[in-house]
DNA sequence: AAAATAATGTGATAGTATAACATAACGGGA
DNA sequence: TCCCGTTATGTTATACTATCACATTATTTT
């Protein structure tokens, strides 16, 4: 088992340090701790959920704003079908990226491939339409929840 | 020019009286009044923007049980990444329906199509993934407002 | 150290959605 | 036709989501 797979929080934060660092943006504590508020959910957070982590004094901007962040640098994404937030698997590749919704258990996990990115862009060309972010969420029973 | 492309309004609205007939469905006065609201919007509108077309009288309740019924019907799509609502060119069939997304002038044109029906439900499958709705949002600059 | 920039704190408020219960309209049987 | 169960709509209140505007603090640059 790597240490990835033992501990997915402590490696995406440690992913997104390194990555902020190489990118020159500023992964400050109030950042860290919204991530891995986000890492460590069971299920992926609302803004408010996130909020309520936060504590008590905490106030909507600074939620919204946090993520704002996290979510424009790739490290983590709106599921906007349930209005939560996932942490990105790979936030160094630029692509868009898809989930699977589960309705049952609320799991979100990304789904992202070529072939779908092909049908995707080929559908937006057809059009003339020159695409700029992709919203694909497939929701449905997870694999787990169908046993 | 067809009777379809000279009032598309009247048309839905049309459509959807008979397609409630076929169904035992009560197309009522108000739900006609929403969806004739939706037709004739030259952006697709928001909840709010129907409840105030409605008039100062109506409450949200009932714009949105009325949006309720519309969607789960087929007769409009909400799209999620902008929280508006859209006509449904096809509310006959029952399929997935995916949308091109204008930035710029906010139109939303669907682009449903095999090809992405089939790299959805492959990318579904071999999750094995059971997919019941399905959210494809593709947002960008529209050929029209490319010129 | 001062100035400029970026991030966060804070209060107010706008915008979106639903719960709970009351009333009215409809549809089918006696 | 009238009654009754069902479906739809009206109404009030409230919960949830998101942003604006401005103050303060922290960081970076000069």
């Amino acid at each position: 088992m790597t240490e990835k797979e033992k501990n997915p929080a402590k490696e995406a934060l440690r992913r997104a340090e390194t990555l902020c660092r190489r990118r020159d943006l500023r992964f400050t504590a109030l950042r860290r701790r919204v991530l891995r508020i986000v890492c460590r959910s069971r299920r992926p957070p609302t803004a408010y959920d996130i909020l309520r982590k936060l504590g008590a004094a905490a106030r909507p901007p600074t939620a919204y704003r946090t993520l704002d962040f996290l979510e424009t640098n790739g490290f983590l994404h709106k599921i906007k079908s349930r209005g939560v937030y996932a942490v990105c698997g790979h936030p160094q590749r630029t692509h868009a990226c898809y989930f699977l919704v589960c309705s049952s258990c609320g799991r979100c996990d990304e789904c992202c491939g070529r072939r779908l990115d092909n049908a995707v862009f080929a559908a937006a060309d057809s059009a003339g339409f020159a695409p700029q972010s992709v919203t694909l969420e497939i929701e449905g029973v997870c694999a787990e929840c169908n046993k």
